[in-house]
DNA sequence: CGACTCCGATACTAATCGGTATTCGGATAC
DNA sequence: GTATCCGAATACCGATTAGTATCGGAGTCG
C-alpha cells in the first residue's frame, strides 16, 4: 500500500469501483446491487455516492471507459490480418486471462457489451454514446483492412461492418456453445468476406 | 368475450401472461416486476403463481415458447433465398407490425433473444435450452440453403453458422443505428458467404 | 500545531419486490 | 339446487434496494 494524496486516492477508488461494476454488471446484470459493487471493490456505498451521482451514472461512466478502451485495444489486436489473426473487436482482450472461478475474460466482455446494447436500446440517454462507440469501432476495423479490401470507401465501410457483425454474431454462438463453432471459422469467414469484397456492389 | 371453461380459461390467461412477460422482459429487462407483468396482462399476481412456480419459471416457459416459435417461423421466412430474401432467423417476424409507441416488433424480438442469451450465460438451468434452440435454428438454416451451399455437410454447417452469425451481428448494429447499416448489406453478405462457400475449407 | 475540508463509513428510510397465506366466486359434479 | 373444487384476487410478510443524513478521521493549508 502506497501512501496517496486525497485526489489521487479518490481517483484510485473510483477506478476500483468501476472495475467491480464491470465484473458484477457483466455477471449479474443490472440487478447487481450497489452494496455488492462497493463490497467487491473493498469499499462501502458511501464511496459510491461520493464518486457517482446514481446507479445509472455508474453505467454511463463504465460505458465511456469500457468502449474507449475497446476501441484502443482494437488497434493492437489485428496483427497483420492474415489468415489466422482475423479482426477481433467484440472478442477483444481475448487472451483469456480469466480469474479462477469466474467466466473467461472475453465472455465477461461480451456480456457487458450486450448489457450496454440493451441499456442503449432502452435509454435514449445511453444510446448516442453506444452508437458513437460502434461507429468508431467500425472505423478502426476499416483502417485495419484498408489495404486488403479495396480502395472504394463505401465497400470498405461495408466490409468493416460485415466483419464486425460476424465477430459479434459468431461470438454469441461460440461463447455459449463452443463445440458447435470452431475457432477456425472466424478466419474462414474473414477470408470469404475479404476475398469477395467487391462483388456484391451494384450501383443503386 | 366468449364464455370459457375452467381449463380453457387458465390456458388463455397463461398465454396472456406470457405475452405480457415477452413485452416487459424485452423492454425493461429482468427487473420487470411480477406485478407489472400481471397488470399488463389484465390480471394480478395471484394469476401468475397459479400458472408459474416462480419468476424464473416464467422465463423458462417464455424461452420454450419463443424459441419454438422462432424455429417454426424460420421455415417460412426464406422464400427462395435469392438475392433479396436472405436468411432471417434472428430478425424473424420482421414484418414490423409494431404497436404504437413501443419498439418495433423485430427490435423487441432481438432484445428478448439477447436477454435470453445473457440468462443462459449466467444460469446453467437455462443454458442447455438456449443451446438447443440455437442448434435447431442453425439446422433449419442449413436445410434452407442446402441446395446452394454445396453437398459437404461440414461446409454446410459452417455456412449456416456464419449466416446466422451475420444476421445476429448485423441486426445488433442496425437496430440501434439503422443509417449506418443499410438493409441491402444483408443480401450482399448473403451472396458473399454463399458464393465462396467451399473456398476456405482446408483439411486440418 | 491547529483549524478546515472533504472523502468515505455508518445508520437510517421509504419504497419495492418475490413469495405465501387466505379468501372469494364462478364453474363443475351430482 | 346444493356441495365441492380450483383458479384468481386480496392481503400480507420478510428481505432487499437505491438513495439520504450524519459523523469520523485522515489529508490539507495557514
Amino acid at each position: 500500500m502506497e501512501r496517496m494524496g486525497r485526489r489521487e486516492r479518490q481517483q484510485y477508488n473510483r477506478a476500483r469501483l468501476l472495475d467491480a461494476a464491470q465484473r458484477l454488471l457483466a455477471q449479474r446484470g443490472w440487478s447487481a446491487s450497489l452494496d455488492e459493487i462497493a463490497r467487491d471493490a473493498g469499499l462501502t456505498k458511501g464511496a459510491v455516492y461520493s464518486s457517482f451521482a446514481s446507479k445509472e451514472d455508474i453505467l454511463m461512466a463504465l460505458l465511456d471507459r469500457q468502449l474507449g478502451a475497446a476501441s484502443a485495444e482494437l488497434a493492437d489486436s489485428v496483427p497483420a490480418a492474415d489468415g489466422d489473426g482475423t479482426v477481433r473487436a467484440f472478442t477483444a482482450l481475448s487472451e483469456d486471462n480469466s480469474a479462477a472461478g469466474r467466466a473467461p475474460a472475453n465472455a465477461e466482455f461480451a456480456m457487458l457489451m450486450l448489457e450496454f446494447w440493451l441499456a442503449a436500446m432502452r435509454d435514449e440517454q445511453v444510446r448516442p454514446r453506444y452508437i458513437d462507440a460502434l461507429r468508431r469501432t467500425r472505423a478502426r476495423v476499416a483502417d485495419q483492412i484498408a489495404d486488403q479490401a479495396g480502395p472504394d470507401p463505401e465497400t470498405l465501410r461495408r466490409t468493416a461492418t460485415l466483419l464486425l457483425g460476424l465477430d459479434i454474431g459468431l461470438s454469441i454462438q461460440r461463447l455459449i456453445d463452443p463445440e458447435s463453432v470452431p475457432e477456425s471459422w472466424y478466419a474462414d469467414a474473414f477470408r470469404m468476406l475479404i476475398g469477395s469484397a467487391g462483388e456484391g456492389a451494384d450501383a443503386s
